[in-house]
DNA sequence: TCTGGGGTCCTAGGACCC
DNA sequence: TCTGGGGTCCTAGGACCC
């Protein structure tokens, strides 16, 4: 159990969040219908090439409909399949809506993703089971949406518990019950093992957690390098790193990519929807207080073959017409000609804008551009994303500003690592 | 029949310098 | 003309997460 000097970490995971988020939503609004209690999805439009079931429900998932699946092949599972589409800006609200309520037990908290969160509560030295069912129970009635809590030492356990049936429940994972409860698992469910790394362990005849846990770690080394020490670590439950309060300023890079749902074949196109691209990109950037020195491209072309490109830029900048220069500069060297079915824009090396280095030929030009681009930020803040459009994009049948978790984007992205 | 979008981190290989 | 090795930095691609 716990001792005297062993922290004590919660991980709070929302049970099928999108679907469930959608689900209260709905009930809200005055439906009688519960879509948690049917087959149902959320999902993209097929029509758009975007149909990929983003969540489903438990009875959806009993007819082996799961996450990531092709919609057109989920109907096939079950014909009657209900599809609802993503609601970004209500999932944020109610990701906000937990996160608020997990304050009231804990000040360190860890935004992990949208419907993921790490809560470090070693100051509940006792009946902190207690204290997690009820706040489960809380998150339920309040919020009207169920949820997992794991607690153990650290984070990697307290994650690894919070995935365990049934779902709806509070779970522990002690150092003391690693043996019991997680070496039986197939070693697929170990976080950190997916495709790639968990088809190296079965050919080296690892099937289950114990099995990587007690493994030679020299050799697990030779074949995986660096991720081979840090999964034999996992699979022992070896793992210290700090339950740290996100600050969105410590992102290290942010872009936006969207499948196009035709193919584009000509660079006028491709062009403007990496403006477009760019514009939301850019926004994001100026948002967070940062300026980026280096830019990406990246190209999915019609036969699923994906490349990137990055093209350094001769300072730091958070300036739109700026970037977009470096990303069509990026585009021209590397595109192929080829048919492109998704293009993305990736902005890194990201730096405060505090120290905003000004270049000294046209001073005067660039100041004049960064408040443009404040300008049109705070329009479009206040009317609208699409209240100020590139003449370019009228009539052009590309969206002014694709892509992108916009201005309600408050938390950082989990990164693979904890 | 068709296959999303947002991230982080690591590594192999090439360029370049001494 | 042909030969070496080590260090650093950069790039593209691939691993993982949700």
């Amino acid at each position: 159990m716990i001792s005297k000097n062993d922290r004590i970490i919660f991980h709070i995971d929302v049970n099928s969040a999108y679907l469930s988020w959608t689900a209260v939503k709905l009930l809200q609004y005055g439906s009688t219908h519960d879509i948690r209690k049917v087959p149902s999805v959320i999902a993209g439009d097929s029509e758009n090439r975007h149909g990929i079931i983003l969540a489903a429900s438990i009875p959806a998932k009993k007819l082996g409909i799961k996450t990531g699946d092709v919609l057109w092949q989920a109907k096939m599972k079950c014909r009657d399949l209900e599809v609802y589409p993503p609601d970004y800006d209500w999932y944020m609200k109610s990701s906000r809506a937990l996160v608020d309520m997990l304050y009231e037990y804990s000040p360190k908290i860890q935004r992990y993703s949208i419907d993921e969160c790490f809560m470090d509560c070693s100051n509940y030295r006792e009946n902190y089971v207690g204290i997690a069912k009820s706040l489960k129970a809380r998150i339920s009635e309040e919020l009207g949406f169920n949820c997992n809590i794991g607690i153990s030492q650290n984070k990697l356990l307290a994650k690894m518990a919070s995935d365990f049936k049934p779902k709806n429940s509070v779970h522990t994972l002690f150092k003391d019950e690693i043996e019991k409860k997680m070496w039986p698992l197939p070693v697929g469910e170990l976080f950190m093992v997916g495709r790639a790394t968990r088809t190296k362990l079965t050919r080296l005849n690892i099937n289950t957690i114990g099995e990587l846990a007690s493994f030679d770690v020299n050799i697990l080394k030779g074949f995986l390098h660096s991720q081979g020490q840090l999964v034999h670590d996992y699979a022992n439950g070896i793992e210290n790193s700090e339950v740290r309060s996100s600050n969105y300023l410590d992102i290290k890079g942010l872009g936006n990519s969207i499948t196009i749902a035709y193919d584009v074949d000509n660079f006028e196109e491709a062009s403007r929807i990496l403006l477009s691209l760019t514009e939301s990109t850019a926004m994001r950037l100026r948002e967070n207080g940062s300026l980026c020195s280096l830019v990406a491209v990246s190209i999915k072309t019609d036969t699923f073959i994906s490349y990137s490109h990055q093209k350094k830029l001769t300072r730091s900048t958070d300036c739109t017409s700026e970037i977009f220069e470096g990303i069509k500069q990026a585009f021209i060297e590397c595109w192929k000609g080829e048919n492109i079915r998704q293009l993305g824009v990736r902005l890194t090396k990201l730096s405060s804008n505090e120290y905003r280095q000004e270049n000294l030929f046209d001073y005067v030009a660039s100041e004049k551009q960064v408040k443009l681009d404040t300008t049109i930020d705070a329009l479009r803040k206040r009317y609208g994303k699409d209240s100020i459009v590139r003449s370019i994009f009228i009539n052009s049948g590309v969206k002014a500003i694709e892509g992108g978790t916009g201005s309600h984007s408050d938390y950082p992205m989990m990164g693979s690592i904890l």
